[in-house]
DNA sequence: ACAAATTTTTAGCTTTGTCTAAATATATTT
DNA sequence: AAATATATTTAGACAAAGCTAAAAATTTGT
């Protein structure tokens, strides 16, 4: 497989994610950042492989073939994440771009000892699930606190409300993006949590949580 | 610089160090498993870019730019090297081919932090230097121990018998490929020398001495 | 249901890096 | 120094992956 050929079987594999139905040249081409006319060429090529279902006008699939593919491009690229962020110390927003290269190395060897130095981790540091060797992959949930079941554990992604006093809140109470975050009670009376970061608990009311997105194992 | 430029510059580096003349568009060739007919459509594209020099017929030579690139790919490759057998556990002879894809990826602040988490080293597992950052770099030669000078240190990098009942002697004494050595003592006698590995020292006849190649500093 | 708008495909061209076969330079031998 | 051998370059072609412009299919609006 050609790195391009990767780059399309991944972004069809993400898109398809959200969508049931094929996937559209025109929306790979979009996140290809390409022709829908290039998309069509290589559609064709990929399904000719196999590794994709493809009728003209019809919009496109993976096939069992192309999505084992894919899981083994995210897994990937996403423990490439993990290592640049826990042993180089890169920060979580600059990833990205370096994964992007580092994903397409050919070598099995080499993604094993990698799993294993970084202690075979479950998330990357978006939160979002690694695919595991055999291909198995339950994809994370992006949800308000307010909103997660008790006992369930996430990682902070976002904020909803972005405005100065909030994030400074967050700053004081030490909270940041790629937290775990495990959510223990909530009290019914003024909607408020208890929460764990950090293994300490703390208290934070309703309008906290309804502003928090967490990324959530499904339960 | 695409990736096939990066491996012809990397090729005509490597090839220049032993021969002063221009390199010969057959020799690239070989190294570069490809034709003399392609070579000559590259070498004029990095000419004509100002990576090399090149007069037709007379042969292939690198310009400071070219240089000053070269170095920064066998700089990544080494350190890439020295990574996956100190961090990931490859031995000493599987790292090659991976090393030749991860010294394309393009990230300078990944180069360097990689750099540090590896506490800055300045050979390879193969006992080869590895250019710094500046470009800077002092290449080390092979030689037998029996010809190493006084006090030099070196990495242990072959044998010229390779018989069994040699390695068999390395093995009990635990000499091995990619282990410093530092030379200590010559007894003009019998030719015999003290050196000292792992912080400690031992005896080794001559015989042994003229078998086993090191990789010195220049001295 | 039919015209208009949008999406998708086709056809033909470009660039990169390769190849083969033929032509031309250089090197070697006598 | 001429003849032969070897090395190098040129010319023309090909596959991969992209593009533009035009054609065809599908979807939408009335």
């Amino acid at each position: 497989m050609t790195r391009s050929e990767e780059n399309y079987i991944k972004i069809i594999f993400h898109l398809g994610k959200s969508e049931k139905k094929g996937i559209s040249t025109n929306a790979i081409a979009k996140q290809m950042d390409t022709k829908p006319s290039s998309v069509t060429d290589m559609v064709k090529k990929l399904s000719d492989k196999g590794l994709v279902n493809y009728r003209k006008y019809q919009g496109v699939s993976l096939t069992p073939v192309g999505r084992k593919k894919a899981l083994s491009i995210v897994r990937n690229h996403r423990l490439w994440e993990v290592f640049l962020v826990e042993k180089l110390d890169f920060s979580w927003d600059e990833v990205h771009e370096v994964a992007e290269q580092l994903e397409h190395i050919k070598s099995e060897q080499l993604i094993d000892k990698l799993d294993k130095l970084l202690g075979f981790p479950r998330f990357d540091p978006h939160g979002d699930a690694i695919p595991t060797k055999e291909g198995e992959f339950k994809e994370r949930i992006k949800q308000l606190l307010s909103e997660a079941p008790l006992n369930s554990m996430g990682i902070c992604v976002g904020v909803r409300d972005s405005s100065a006093p909030f994030l400074k809140f967050l700053d004081k109470n030490n909270i940041a993006l790629g937290q775990t975050i495990k959510v223990l009670e909530k009290e019914e009376f003024d909607g408020s949590f208890i929460i764990e970061i950090d293994k300490k608990k703390m208290h934070i009311s309703n309008q906290i949580a309804s502003n928090l997105y967490l990324k959530m194992d499904e339960v």
